[in-house]
DNA sequence: CTGAAAGCGCTTACAG
DNA sequence: CTGAAAGCGCTTACAG
């Protein structure tokens, strides 16, 4: 039996296997064990095997701290969003965290409560910690904290959103990133054009006045009351009154709520586009509780597709939002940012689906 | 002005203010204002106050990686839990991961799936980056899973379960530490108890046919059944016929195929206690759609009081649990472990409470 | 392709 | 109470 490295000097043993003892045990440097076990290449393939062979029967396991502190990149990568109450961040984080697993990060998150001075904040710590990349929801962000962004260089990709198309910088100038010539990496869909599609759709119905019902306001939130405004202006049905913008969090209950004030002062309404799943679920409950025939007298419709609304009674009409499909992609362009590779596209449109139910 | 400490032969600047920068600026020794930041006492109060200051102006920012590497002690704490699907969890994680970083500590995340291996192989991860601490749900773990823990020496403290009282050993050996005479640290409730207790309210309701329905079958929905089962043999009800017990992960669907089942097969039931809200929400539009009347024909109660149950019609009868506290006391169990103190107690009992609503 | 050496930015015995 | 020095366990120019 070999001998460990001898550290039996030292005054701080850990008894932690380390890169020194892999080297003597394998007969060669630290340098090369730890070319070797990184995949750098210029390391001859039969090194690399013993190498490997020693490690693994030593059972070494690399320290992220040490190495953190020598490369000065760590492994982990972080994730903003905004609420963990909403279940559609909760299926961004799910997925997100699971490629970044399978690539060997760790991912630490943060949760912003839709403010934009904690997210700073949070820019703020979690910049400290040096991470690899970041994921971050939303396009909107204080001044300080795309300065902060901008000045730690750790690469950034942008979750459920897209730039404004026409405020593309046109202009192609060589010796520029990509993202310098195309403007912020994100992975999204137009939310614009998913209000617009849904209005749409329930205009196709014959509604006449239709309501536009949301809460919470994110500016993504915003976007698709843009694409409501579009549709009904474009039919000639647009009016203020059928606006309903309240800043409140999204719930089941608040959607009731609304649904009994809108039917209270607008009797002829006939149809209300929510801006989120839970209310449109909550006002359906609410519906059944007050005996108004859905879609008979009025048409409910939600975004986003969540957990139930297929179970609901009747069943709602929705837009399916890629929340899994969007975390995965964003992951993996982060990761391929990480790695300096460039990614084909710095803006990634994954779309949406109209799905109509019963509800309209 | 003074130069910042001259580190211009080091082949390998960062460009970070160090804490040679802040002792440097300060004349003190790096020592010196290592003990000062951390709060060491032994440290004169006034030199204290001037390496703040200067800290402070400088802009220094202690590195993890530097840090953890040199006290073999990181700033990152763990959270082992089987689903992000399941809203409880989520529950768990946000308010674990608030007070964790209230307290100066990252949230690392892990998803078992339910699966025992996954949770091992996601421990083996976690012990290599040498956590803080660890929170980990349940109580059930593999052989390996607990002897990576015993070995690790990472203090660790389980969620949502508490060990059978009965088995507890009461031997009082003095020089043990307050985990070996008393078990494992955990902050739950008595989940046995609590099924026990529904099942006594729907007997109280005078319903004979009670039916348990379970999915996903975890050990705590295999309590909640011996608490149902101690009710009804003690009221000489039990059948085994009762007893719907599905593998298949919980949902909304499931609960409403289970409950359309349930019906077709025994028409005489006249009560169904589903081991969580999803279930019994998606009987409840189960029932809605088929026309059965709740409670008038069958009374239908749900666990954990989840996002909705209130808002269903009729609004569901279930068990509130305090998830959001579990969260954040065995957080604050793992900080004081962490500090090297000791807990009041190993174990945490933060009880339940029966809601009564219109559905039973 | 390989190794010796320096360095990453801290903490912590040890000595005073 | 304070400081000089060694060390944590890696990576990475640099030289060969």
């Amino acid at each position: 039996m070999k001998q460990l490295s001898s550290r039996s000097k030292n005054h701080r043993s850990t008894g932690r296997v380390t890169l020194s003892d892999v080297a003597s045990a394998a007969g060669v440097s630290p340098s090369t064990v730890s070319r070797a076990l990184r995949g750098e290449r210029a390391v001859d393939p039969d090194l690399v095997a013993r190498v490997l062979a020693v490690s693994d029967k030593l059972g070494y396991v690399p320290d992220p701290a040490a190495r953190a502190l020598a490369s000065q990149r760590s492994d982990h990568v972080t994730i903003l969003i905004p609420l963990l109450s909403n279940t559609l961040f909760v299926d961004l984080l799910e997925a997100a965290q699971r490629t970044f697993r399978a690539a060997g990060f760790q991912t630490l998150m943060g949760v912003t409560h839709y403010n934009l001075s904690e997210e700073e904040q949070l820019m703020r710590e979690q910049l400290h910690h040096r991470p690899a990349g970041m994921l971050i929801t939303g396009l909107d962000h204080s001044q300080a904290t795309q300065k902060l962004m901008a000045r730690s260089k750790v690469p950034c990709v942008h979750l459920m959103d897209l730039p404004d198309p026409s405020s593309s910088t046109p202009l192609l100038q060589r010796a520029l990133s990509l993202e310098e010539r195309s403007g912020p990496y994100c992975v999204g869909f137009r939310q614009t054009d998913a209000g617009e599609a849904m209005t749409q759709h329930l205009l196709a119905k014959g509604k006449k006045r239709i309501v536009f019902a949301a809460a919470q306001l994110d500016p993504r939130v915003m976007q698709r009351l843009v694409g409501w405004r579009k549709a009904l202006k474009q039919a000639q049905l647009y009016d203020t009154h059928l606006e309903w913008l309240n800043p409140a969090a999204s719930s089941l209950a608040l959607g009731g709520q609304m649904f009994e004030q809108i039917l209270k002062q607008s009797p002829n309404v006939d149809a209300i586009f929510f801006c989120n799943d839970d209310l449109a679920q909550g006002a359906l409950l609410a519906a059944m509780r007050l005996g108004v025939a859905v879609p008979g007298q009025i048409a409910i419709a939600g975004f986003n597709d969540l957990t139930g609304s297929d179970q609901m009674w009747p069943p709602l009409t929705t837009v399916r939002t890629p929340r899994a499909q969007v975390g995965e992609a964003a992951a993996s362009m982060l990761l391929q940012l990480i790695q300096g590779e460039t990614p084909e596209v710095a803006q990634l449109d994954l779309g949406f689906e109209l799905v109509p139910r019963l509800s309209t």
